[in-house]
RNA sequence: GCGCGAUUAGCUCAGUGGUAGAGCGCUUGCUUCACACGCAAGAAGUCGCAGGUUCGAACCCUGCAUCGCGCACCA
């Protein structure tokens, strides 16, 4: 993008004149297959086993004695320039000031002594190569000390003095000296070690400590950046602790090399006048070539600007190219015009993994002050990796990372994305499994499918719900909406994406589908006749109440088919629950059921105990069942003797949920000796079966539980015996463990009941 | 070496002082007219170990172990 593009290279320019960006010859990470530098963040280190090889440096002065250097880089020894020891070790004190002989490529080397050597590391002595080692070169230039090179860019030697090295490769190099050594007697031992090495994370190859002429940033804004991170501060991280992180780097940071040697990337906007134009190679040339020319004696002025020099014939640009976050850390503001800017900066949140809170995070703060004054940004939301079922990170060089356009032709895009929400915890990795997937696109078929049974019970969506008809299903469904909407909303408000998530998908699946659903099919089935019952009618517009609701919830979630549902259901053109909007990604988010609308409505909690006593029943009526080994097909009678009156629509209810062919209310029942009887919320409930049951296995089955009623009673008296407890825990906890006292005595009563009834 | 995180059901993970949860997997029954990508009922956990605080700890504190990540060093 050219507006983009002018403005890397206008803030390249701005902080060149700021004195803030630099050329110099420092020592980089180099990258010896991608033959470019590397900041020090593109650097991994990893731990890598080699061997450190004893080699005898010979002592100039007593010919015949000699003093072993501990190295893992014999290789390297040609570049040598000197020997080390710690001043103080008294090892090696008589040796200051004297000289050896470099084993290869024969030169006198001087004996130094610095405080950097660690006496405890291998012989206590250093062989200094300032050229390949970071901390060499920091020595050396302590000492005054000359900088011989004698590797090649692309990580080969170059050293002609030694010909059977000359053009190896590095690592064949270093068996290939450790050999000359051995043969000469120069190798003392060669022992097994195990180092942490810097791997590019272009090439994935070891990169190479190297002087390089290269540009570098120093950074700007380091301390207001630091100052605005922070619980008090103007941007917040989440989970906080990576507050820390980004702290402590920006505490200890170094320039920032951002010249590359690539091909593809923002030019850097500088200009060199080289004393004769015609030596320089054509353009298209290997870069490192230009590179060669300019670091030469021709350049003898710079120009740095968004334009060429007027006479460009006598100058060339620099062929380097920026870090790539040299560009990315201008994102927040430079992906805006002014207008666009002015509305929307600075930006609300920023949605990323903490993988890249240096390369990207920290350098968009910074960018953002210098350029700005302000924070770019409010929030960062730091996302887990996704890792793959190894615990791997994902990665283009791994290969373990599925293709999402696989995974959406195999669970939809709205399964994928499902799927991903519910198992995102915030902050913490998450270990891939594509069995998440498909759970996504189970979910996404329920939603389709339970929105299908709706649109079969007529294609016109209904209008208010009248009060006078709701049932204590419809009651239970709408409490259980706005809960649902009330937990959601503050669960994406807190940043919490998989908890908002996954209490839509248990509002849904849970709640509405496997108990409101079934349930409606009473009103629903009622209504055959013509004309249409007001109760079914009423029933249908509950749903689409819900409905209405419960695809806006799901909307940020499952984008594609929420849309389709809602112009499915008819919701685009019409109807008090959706607010009539034409697109569902215009339609509002929607507001938790207030006190006025529970009044109208009639909503009050006791309702909801009212229906779960019934769902309760239904629970105890299923398990009797199965613990009879009564086959779901099975059609068979329940009867219920009841504690209160049931109303007929709350029996019909009933009698569907449980899936019986009858479910008789007597106003008096004398069950038969033996009869399965469970104690509910709304009486006792039995399911009489003439003789089916196997006596002795049920007062074995019965025995069983007894037990465990027995033992859970203990537990909880234990507790209400004890006076502190009773003293200093809360009411509404006491007053539980109160109820579940009753609770367990009046199952123990029970299943002693079922017992005698036995016979 | 310093710092951060994790350790809960066979697996992947929620839970944060008051009776252990979900999905998958497993067992059993079911093609019941929205859905077998489904329905129903189950089995399954000394919440890593050891101390401490508390009436009460998976949760708070201390130590340890194991795994992972970051930073520094690495001749």
């Amino acid at each position: 993008d050219e507006g983009y593009s002018h403005a890397v290279q206008r803030t390249f320019v701005d902080l060149y004149r700021k004195g803030l960006i630099y050329r110099g010859k420092r020592m980089v990470n180099w990258d010896p297959v991608a033959l470019t530098a590397l900041s020090d963040e593109e650097v991994i280190p990893t731990p890598q086993k080699s061997a450190l090889y004893y080699v005898r440096y010979e002592l100039v002065e007593e010919p015949g004695k000699y003093i072993e250097v501990a190295t893992t880089r014999p290789e390297t020894i040609m570049a040598d320039v000197a020997l080390a020891v710690h001043p103080n070790d008294e090892r090696y004190r008589s040796l200051l000031g004297k000289k050896v002989w470099r084993p290869l490529d024969r030169a006198e080397l001087a004996i130094v002594g610095d405080e950097g050597i660690d006496p405890e590391f291998g012989t206590g002595v250093l062989k200094v190569t300032p050229a390949h080692d970071k901390v060499d070169f920091e020595i050396g230039q302590r000492h005054g000390l000359p900088v011989i090179d004698v590797l090649h860019p692309n990580g080969t030697i170059n050293c002609p003095n030694v010909p059977e090295l000359d053009g190896l490769d590095r690592f064949v190099a270093r068996k290939k000296a450790a050999e000359m050594l051995a043969e000469s007697g120069l190798l003392a031992k060669e022992e097994p070690h195990e180092s942490t090495v810097g791997f590019s994370e272009r090439a994935g190859v070891p990169i190479e400590p190297r002087l390089s002429e290269q540009w570098f940033l120093k950074y700007p804004r380091v301390e207001e950046a630091r100052a605005a991170v922070g619980p008090q501060s103007a941007i917040h991280f989440r989970p906080e602790r990576w507050e820390n992180v980004y702290q402590h780097w920006l505490e200890n940071i170094q320039d920032w090399c951002i010249s590359r040697q690539l091909w593809w990337g923002h030019r850097i906007p500088v200009w060199y006048r080289v004393a004769q134009a015609s030596s320089l190679p054509p353009a298209e040339s290997r870069k490192l070539e230009a590179r060669a020319t300019l670091g030469g004696a021709g350049v003898s002025e710079i120009h740095v600007d968004l334009e060429p020099p007027a006479d460009p014939e006598n100058w060339t640009q620099d062929p380097d190219v920026l870090d790539t976050w040299f560009s990315s850390w201008l994102w927040p503001f430079e992906t805006m015009d002014d207008a666009t800017r002015a509305k929307f900066y600075p930006t609300s949140d920023l949605v990323t993994a903490p993988d890249i809170i240096f390369f990207w995070v920290a350098r968009m703060i910074m960018a953002g002050l210098e350029y700005t004054g302000q924070a770019p940004f409010q929030d960062v939301f730091f996302t887990g990796l996704i890792r793959d079922g190894q615990g791997r990170k994902m990665s283009k060089s791994l290969g373990n990372s599925p293709d999402p356009l696989d995974l959406i032709g195999k669970y939809g895009a709205d399964g994928l994305r499902f799927g991903l929400m519910r198992i995102a915890p915030s902050g913490q990795d998450i270990r891939y499994d594509e069995k998440q997937i498909e759970e996504g696109r189970n979910f996404a078929n329920k939603l389709w499918n339970a929105t299908r049974f709706r649109e079969m019970h007529g294609g016109e969506t209904e209008g208010e719900i009248n009060p006078a008809l709701l049932t204590s299903d419809d009651k239970w469904i709408l409490l259980r909406l706005d809960a649902a909407i009330r937990g959601v909303t503050q669960a994406l408000e807190e940043y919490n994406f998989s908890e908002a998530a996954q209490a839509l998908y248990r509002f849904f699946w849970s709640e509405y589908c496997d108990w409101y659903l079934e349930a409606s099919k009473a009103a629903l089935g009622f209504a055959d006749a013509e004309p249409p019952s007001p109760r079914k009618a009423n029933t249908l517009a509950v749903i689409d109440f819900i409905l209405g609701h419960t695809l806006r919830l799901f909307h940020p979630f499952m984008p594609f088919i929420t849309e389709e549902l809602w112009h499915g259901l008819g919701f685009n053109v019409d109807l008090p629950a959706a607010q009539g909007a034409q697109t569902i990604q215009f339609a509002h988010w929607p507001q938790p059921l207030d006190d006025e609308f529970k009044k109208h409505y009639g909503l009050a909690p006791n309702d909801e105990q009212i229906a779960n006593a019934k769902y309760e029943a239904v629970i105890a009526g299923r398990r009797l069942r199965r613990d009879f080994n009564i086959a779901s097909n099975k059609r068979v009678v329940f009867v219920l003797q009841a504690s209160s009156p049931l109303p007929a629509e709350e029996a019909a209810v009933l009698r569907i949920l449980l899936n019986a062919e009858r479910l008789d209310v007597p106003s008096k029942y004398q069950p038969a000796k033996g009869t399965p009887t469970a104690l509910t919320p709304l009486g006792e409930l039995y399911l009489p079966l003439e003789g089916l049951i196997d006596l002795e296995a049920e007062r074995a089955r019965l025995g069983k539980e007894i037990a465990k009623a027995e033992m859970e009673l203990t537990t909880v008296r234990k507790k209400l015996a004890n006076e502190n407890f009773v003293a200093n825990a809360p009411a509404a906890v006491v007053a539980e463990h109160r109820q579940r006292e009753k609770d367990f005595a009046e199952r123990l009563e029970q299943l002693q009941r079922m017992t005698d009834s036995l016979g």
